[in-house]
Formats: C-alpha cells, structure tokens, sequence
DNA sequence: GTCTATACTATGATAGAC
DNA sequence: GTCTATCATAGTATAGAC
C-alpha cells in the first residue's frame, strides 16, 4: 500500500457532521471516511483502518458487520446532512424563486465546502455499495434533485427564469456545489460564505434571473 | 465480486479515442476502461481484465508491465484527447473572449459527453497512480485550466466579461463538463451539439457576457 | 504473445479467550 | 469490546513451455 496521494483532500478538525455521536463508532467512521476519501473504498482494508484507529482488525466487527456497512453508514450520513441542510433553506427563504434558489444554492455550496471529505465519499464511492445498501441514500439524493428542479420550474412558470434548459441548467448549477472539494481550499482568500454567494449568484445568472 | 452496479454508465461503440491503434494493447485498454468506470481501479482485479478478454491474466503482461500502467495510459490519452480538442478549438476561435470561450467551453462539452467512461475514470482514479505516472497527466490537466481562466482574464481585462470571481466562476464552468458522464444520456432527446451550445451559453451568462 | 502453473502477499471475516 | 490466532479466498506478478 503507498503511502497516501491526494494531498489536496486536507486533514480537518470536524470532518463528520455533529448528528454521529461521539464514540468509538464516530472514531471508526472518521478514521474510515479520512481513508476512503484518499485511497478509495476498494483501495482501503480493513486493516488500514484498524491501523489508523490502533486496534486490531476484529475490533471493527463489534462495531460494523463489514466493511461495506461502514461505508453505507457514511453515505447515508452524507446524504442525510445535504438533504436535511436543503428543507431548512427552504423553510427560510418565502416563496420567491429567486430566493429560493438563492437558499438551496447557498446550502448545497456550505454543504459541500463544510464536509469535502464526506461529499467525495458520498460521490465517487456510492457505487461499490450493493442496491440494497444504497437505496435509502439514493431516495434523498432523487428528492434533493428535484427539489432544484421543482423551484426552476415554478420560476420559468412564473416568467421570472429562462434557463436555456431546464435540467440541463439545474445539472449545471448542482455541479459547481459538486465539484467544490476538488479545487476550494478552506483555509485560503475565500471563505465558504463568500464561496455560497458566489455560487448563488452564478445560478442565478445561469438561470437568467433579473436583477 | 459483485456484477457490475453504475447501470448509468452506458455500454459505447467506441469508449476510446481513435488515437488509440487497433490491437491487443487496444482491446486491454478497452476492457479496462469500461471495468475501472464501472467498479473503480482498486475494485478491478487483472483477472477481471484478463476474463473480459478471454485471455490469462499472465498474458497482459506481454502488453504493459503492471496494472498501474494500463490505468496510467487511459488518464493519458483521455487528458491528451481533452487537452488537444481545447487547443484545436482555440485555433478557430478568433480573438472575441466571447467566441474563445464559446469554442473552448463547446471543446469540453463535447469530449466529457463523447467519452464519457475515459472521463469518469480520469477524473476518479488518476489519484490511484503514483506521482511519477500521473504527472504528464496533471501538467496537461493544469494547462488546460489555465487556458479557461486566461481567457476568462483577459475578457475582464477587456471589459467584456464582469465575473463575481474569476476562479470559482472557471471553477464552475469546468465543473458542467466534468459532471456530463454522471447525468447525461447520449442517445436522449438532448444531443451532443445541442448541450455544447447550453454549456457555452451558460458559460458566458456566469461571465456576465452582453448579448 | 499466449498458455499452464505457481509463488507470495493481502484481504474480509470468524472463533474463542479475557 | 478488544484481544490473539486463524481460515479461506483473491490479489499481483513471474517462470518457463510452446
């Protein structure tokens, strides 16, 4: 195994959101989510985490029943935090569109540059899960689309958007939020809030909002 | 192993650029891509490889000394294709930032959408190669950044582009390309041409462009 | 350039003591 | 809940015949 690559993916203090308590299952999903975002779910053993927790492999099976258990509970948290991030917005933002998508973009944005980690696990890994363990994952994530969609489309209803085209403008805008861990660095000029208006504003230019 | 989950990745005509030369180093690069997209570098095994060819695992070894040189030469030629269709459209471009943007950002489209595969697993394995073989990637991947971002600069320069921020908007815009292979659907209602010319027009709405 | 055979290491997971 | 010990399998790669 060579010692890690992926350099950009920086060491954090909270890399977890604070909805996993505290304990020796925390430590596991940490120590695992560190791992799994550098070398990948396939690149990592059981061993490696156990290494990085110091304890002995048989350890983790108290814990999780396999390897892909942990990464499921990961993913599941991943999508949890966004999904749960996105309905609070909304519950803020009234019912102009304009603001709505200002919320969601604000979140999606926060979401992704908070737990970078987490998001590239949630995204690049999601597919070395069997169905069954992926599925409730899979639900949030179709909601959280749609929600997007939803608030384009009652804006291009309502005459104040005109995207050039509905989905393909809504799968623009969620890959900025996407991409964030792969080039935003947290620590540096521009902070995440700053980083969130960015973002809105650029939605809502994309989208052809006035003013 | 499990067979095979990320249905979304379509099966392809012609996954490789015609770059590459018939043969047997083909047909291994041709396995491998579809394998590596689909289960990820790590959770590939050259048996895996060997079987989809109906050849002995030992006698890919004729053809590349290990695994990590066959992941080695698709990021090459995929960063190869993607860096040499952006400087190509350059040429033809013109000096508008307007219609340089427009070229490059159609270039991007239409690679990312055209090889969707060699996208994925450029994008989410070039990390599982050891520095040494993934750096004539990664001075390409950098030129090709910098291209997008000089020419974002010097529309600024000319008054022409009035971006919130330079780089998180280059950011962005590189980002629609590089989501493509995770939600696009080739044989759709949306064809290649068609989307180029939403990503570039979104493009330049995020740059503020007049007209 | 492909085959058979195999060396050697790493892997996920379990058994059973404490 | 953690340990030591171990199993069964799968992994990358090589040797040598054809």
């Amino acid at each position: 195994m060579r010692p890690l690559p992926r350099s950009r993916l920086q060491v954090q203090k909270e890399p977890l959101p604070r909805t996993v308590p505290e304990g020796t299952r925390r430590r596991i999903l940490e120590a695992a989510l560190r791992l799994f975002a550098s070398q990948g779910f396939h690149g990592t053993s059981i061993r490696d985490v156990a290494k990085e927790l110091e304890l002995q492999p048989s350890a983790l099976y108290s814990h999780f029943p396999s390897k892909e258990h942990i990464l499921a509970a990961l993913v599941q948290v991943g999508h949890e935090a966004h999904h749960e991030a996105l309905r609070t917005a909304m519950l803020d933002a009234g019912n102009a569109p304009e603001a709505q998508v200002r919320a969601l973009i604000r979140a999606h944005t926060v979401t992704h540059a908070t737990h970078p980690l987490l998001a590239v696990v949630v995204n690049e890994e999601v597919n070395a899960l069997p169905p069954e363990l992926a599925a409730p994952a899979l639900v949030l994530r179709q909601q959280s689309a749609a929600l997007l969609l939803q608030v384009i489309e009652r804006g291009v209803a309502l005459g104040r958007f005109s995207p050039p085209h509905p989905v393909a403008t809504a799968a623009a805008i969620s890959a900025m939020g996407v991409r964030i861990p792969y080039w935003y660095e947290p620590g540096g000029a521009l902070d995440i809030d700053s980083l969130a208006n960015i973002h809105a504003e650029l939605a809502l230019r994309m989208l052809g909002a006035r003013g």
